[in-house]
DNA sequence: CTGATTTAAATCGCTTACGATTAATTCCTG
DNA sequence: CAGGAATTAATCGTAAGCGATTTAAATCAG
């Protein structure tokens, strides 16, 4: 049986760290953060707040948990992060009154305009990558998301 | 130029989430962190604690700043993490009296035994992947880390 | 040798991430 | 239609992650 999450043969004192695939994942998110960090300064963002904005750019108008969905988050981590960009005047909560359970999160103008503002990052240059390289591997590892969610989803 | 961190054609409202691959990295992250849980919770551990415990594995009495080189983190991040794994009775931290700047991190008897017990976990099979395809992506993903964390560094 | 500089770890404040719970609303079922 | 079940956000506590600062020790320059 396979131990771990690597299907390289272990060291002498256990598995490798350098072999996980969970560890090289957890790395390069931290590695973005960092390379993401002085773009994101420029707007006063974070990159969770920063992709909540992309996402409502793409679809405004959502419930938190359809927002939640999309970001793969819940509202006891969207709902501060919400009220964060609220209080910048990026967007607006309001009970949707069909149904007061649901709150609908949409752009400000101020919110739509950091589309013009923001993106001027090349990024993929930073990968290192080439872009059918790039494209590939952003397919891949979503790929696997989804099987790893799944498979979380499977156990409860 | 290039926007944002895609090389694919933006929609009408601007770059789509589903096409960065950072936010690839970001939610296989959180999907990971989710497949992992019911595994580490049985140990009683955190993701970020059970890979400092495989890195003391790797190599043990390291320095607080040598464990961050590996784990990508620093002492602020690093230390609480260290003190919870003392606490626990898994390593013990003390003074190098050569050096007494730095902090010297040793396995306990109880933090190697973890060895045996634990990786009984089967995330190969979680991530949907062949193993010769697991380990291209995570060499991949090593690779753009690298990229990254370089490109963070010439920043500055 | 002494005072300035550098280095290592720790501390503090703030923002995620998430399990567990709660409050409010809607829905379902008898 | 009444009362319990389900759904949606929000709240709370705990643990990362990280910028900025602090403390202590070692090193360096004059």
């Amino acid at each position: 049986m396979k131990r771990s999450d690597k299907p390289a043969a272990d060291g002498p004192n256990g598995p490798r760290l350098a072999d996980f695939l969970c560890f090289a994942i957890y790395s390069a998110n931290l590695a973005y953060g960092r390379a993401y960090q002085p773009i994101l300064k420029e707007l006063g963002l974070t990159y969770p707040q920063y992709i909540t904005v992309v996402a409502l750019w793409e679809e405004d108008d959502q419930t938190v948990s359809g927002l939640g969905e999309k970001l793969f988050l819940e509202s006891n981590t969207l709902t501060p992060i919400l009220k964060k960009l609220e209080g910048m005047g990026y967007l607006t909560r309001r009970r949707d009154p069909a149904d007061e359970r649901q709150v609908r999160v949409s752009l400000t103008d101020a919110g739509r305009r950091l589309r013009e503002k923001g993106l001027g990052m090349n990024l993929v240059a930073a990968s290192g990558l080439k872009p059918d390289e790039f494209s590939r591997m952003q397919k891949g590892i979503a790929n696997l998301r989804d099987n790893l969610i799944r498979h979380a989803q499977a156990e409860d």
